[in-house]
DNA sequence: TGGACTTTCTGGACTAGTCCAGCGGCTTGA
DNA sequence: TCAAGCCGCTGGACTAGTCCAGAAAGTCCA
């Protein structure tokens, strides 16, 4: 019923109790298999992979199966898929620092990339939930927000909610917002930041936000959070980031850390 | 794009046109049926949702549909399952601060936790790749090597693997590890921390590990990695943290921000 | 030449089942 | 009384299909 080349171990049964008895499972086993295939080259970053109505043929498994298989895949950030065109080997993680602003650009340029950014729209609206809990703000409250999509080397890996005040930075929308805004903010408004705090979630994108990183619909994802202070220590403005979760690598560098409490 | 109450109370279509044409998809419109549920508190926190079974009932769906289903609401960290025990109401997460060290057991109980730690081997092993990349050292040395699951409220959220070179804290195995490392390292062995780095990565985990954190293989986890320099910049010792996905919440508040590139 | 069709191929979204392993509550018997 | 064993229920892991929507490439005709 399934026959791997050579598989590990050998035998494996023709039927699926052979090899659900044998230990492994036939996800497991066909899953190592194109782990190995990944990892050895034989499927190049970037390239697509077979068909999965093809590797069903090749593993003698079902659709249902073999799918699960690329999702957990997936999920490694081994593979990525684009919608009806197939599953890709994904590239090295892009390495993102949160405690540096506005550096997406130079960064990528740093680590060898093409990086390109989409203003999606700018339009004030009423806060939402999230945000009023981050900006400790009131509901109802009306800001500005600005959504972008950055990619590199032509893949949308980032999707950005920009919140702030409207009276904050006049005439903002109407400026070219597809570079660093931060920049914008220092040199045009004479801004300086201080604290930031951000925070880092696990959770999956839908709707819109996934159709964006063309990533389909309960997609896991990585949403970084980053409120900035300004010197005076209130409130400026607020990040929402989702990035896709098989193409970021979080590194942050803590020249002195905190010292211990005295009690645990 | 909600649907909701009266989509749930009413009809419902019975054969699956109904609902495709809606325009909504059978699994979004389960989906946000069961989200609301959850918000809205029907089905309570730590509580065990009605089987996959009686689920598919009640919404004239097939099993492999709500399983599909009840994976993203795990995805997205709304609920969690236990092996063929059944799936639960998510607690709320553990919010953890990479950047201070030993505070595990303080931080839990100062969010009205029950924190608890299982040492689950200590051993001398070869250093796995991974490791050796993160303190740069070759392939193949000996380093010492502390496993650890830590859990809250009984629930494993944390898998960590410790390593360190075994000439640096001699006799460390024989005494209780089931405490804070940094501060038996600091009140044992006068041992003091300079520079850290951590990393963050979206992964899967499977085997052993995800045995540990009682969660099926090929779930999505998020693993922080961190590396610990001494005074003097060598560095002494790694973790690899394995965090249950939908368990955690990472914090940081970074006092000053890096100063902003001339260039971007 | 170039735009409009058609055909083929991809993944997406389902259904309706089967068999299995482990948890837990219930029963039964020493 | 209390352990042993049974059994029903849970999710886990599959199979073998159907139908649909969109991408891409080829075809054909103005």
């Amino acid at each position: 019923m399934k026959k791997l080349p050579e598989q590990e171990g050998g035998e494996s049964a023709n039927t699926n109790e052979g090899m659900r008895k044998g230990g492994m499972g036939r996800v497991k086993s066909i899953k190592s298999v194109l782990q190995d295939r990944i990892r050895g080259g034989i499927y190049e970053m970037g390239q697509r992979l077979p068909s999965e109505r093809q590797l069903c043929l090749e593993f003698e498994t079902s659709r249902v199966t073999l799918h699960e298989i690329l999702i957990q895949l997936e999920t490694e950030g081994l593979i990525y898929r684009e919608e009806r065109r197939g599953w890709f080997v994904s590239p090295t993680r892009f390495v993102y620092n949160p405690q540096s602003r506005g550096h997406f650009t130079l960064s990528a340029t740093q680590q060898g990339r093409t990086p390109s950014t989409v203003v999606i729209d700018t339009r004030i609206v009423t806060a939402p939930p999230r945000v009023c809990a981050l900006l400790d703000i009131p509901e109802g409250q009306q800001l500005a927000c600005i959504r972008r999509v950055r990619s590199i080397n032509g893949r949308a890996i980032l999707y950005v909610e920009h919140y702030f005040s409207p009276d904050v930075f006049p005439g903002l929308f109407e400026r070219d917002l597809s570079v660093s805004l931060t920049e914008l903010y220092r040199d045009v408004y004479g801004f300086d930041y201080g604290r930031m705090t951000y925070q880092i979630i696990p959770t999956a994108v839908s709707g819109d936000i996934a159709g964006l990183l063309r990533v389909s619909s309960g997609s896991p994802a990585l949403l970084v959070t980053r409120v900035n202070h300004a010197r005076d220590e209130s409130v400026r403005d607020c990040d929402l980031e989702y990035w896709r979760h098989d193409a970021v690598l979080i590194e942050v560098d803590v020249a002195n850390s905190s010292p211990l409490p005295s009690d645990e």
